[in-house]
DNA sequence: CGAATTTGACCAGCGC
DNA sequence: GCGCTGGTCAAATTCG
């Protein structure tokens, strides 16, 4: 796959993040799709988590994102068109859930932070398992899990919960020796 | 040897 | 109240 990310009449769209040779076009995703806003998710007016995938199958590699309620991933029965919302239960209060689909081999995308495996689950109406990670920050509180898509196991879904309080270690990693130059010249 | 992963047990919410 | 299900814990195991 090429990283160069085209909207379906080839024209290049908005910002991109590259997450394992999987790039994801936010700003496009975003204003490409009447269903992928969280705030709209939250209020239950998105389609149906086909309709999403029909809508976005275009793309590259990312097939889908947005906000994510109980019951969106496997084809669960609270689907997010059927107007109820069931959130979590030991979840912490107000924690932003993201979710997005990306085509991979790889169930685990590289997106810069590192995490600790916490658990596995069979899923209900999927061949595959659900598993649960936590950021490895001791401060962090971020949570993700991943499984692959109930229909189509070749889409990733991968699900984030809260925001992480530190910068990604491979941003810090890269920026170490820019940032080291600038305390260097700010002290000249 | 410390860190990360695996995996069965446990717990809480929900529907019937 | 009970069973089902999803999410988390923690001991055992594996890995680097």
């Amino acid at each position: 796959m090429d990283g160069d990310i085209m909207n379906p009449q080839g024209h290049h769209m908005g910002t991109s993040s590259l997450i394992n040779n999987c790039e994801i076009d936010w700003d496009g995703l975003f204003s490409g799709s009447s269903c992928l806003s969280n705030i709209e998710m939250e209020k239950g007016i998105c389609g149906s988590e086909d309709q999403v995938i029909a809508a976005m199958g275009d793309y590259n590699n990312v097939v889908n994102i947005g906000g994510i309620k109980e019951g969106d991933i496997g084809g669960g029965k609270n689907n997010c068109n059927k107007g109820k919302m069931v959130m979590g239960k030991r979840r912490s209060a107000m924690a932003p859930r993201i979710a997005f689909q990306t085509r991979s081999a790889e169930d685990v995308l590289d997106d810069g932070y590192r995490w600790r495996k916490y658990g596995q689950k069979a899923v209900k109406h999927s061949n595959h398992p659900r598993s649960y990670y936590r950021c490895t920050h001791h401060t962090c509180n971020v949570k993700k899990q991943i499984q692959r898509h109930a229909k189509d196991p070749t889409i990733v879904v991968t699900t984030y919960e809260g925001i992480h309080n530190h910068p990604s270690e491979k941003l810090m990693e890269t920026l170490s020796p820019l940032l080291k130059q600038l305390q260097f010249l700010s002290g000249i």
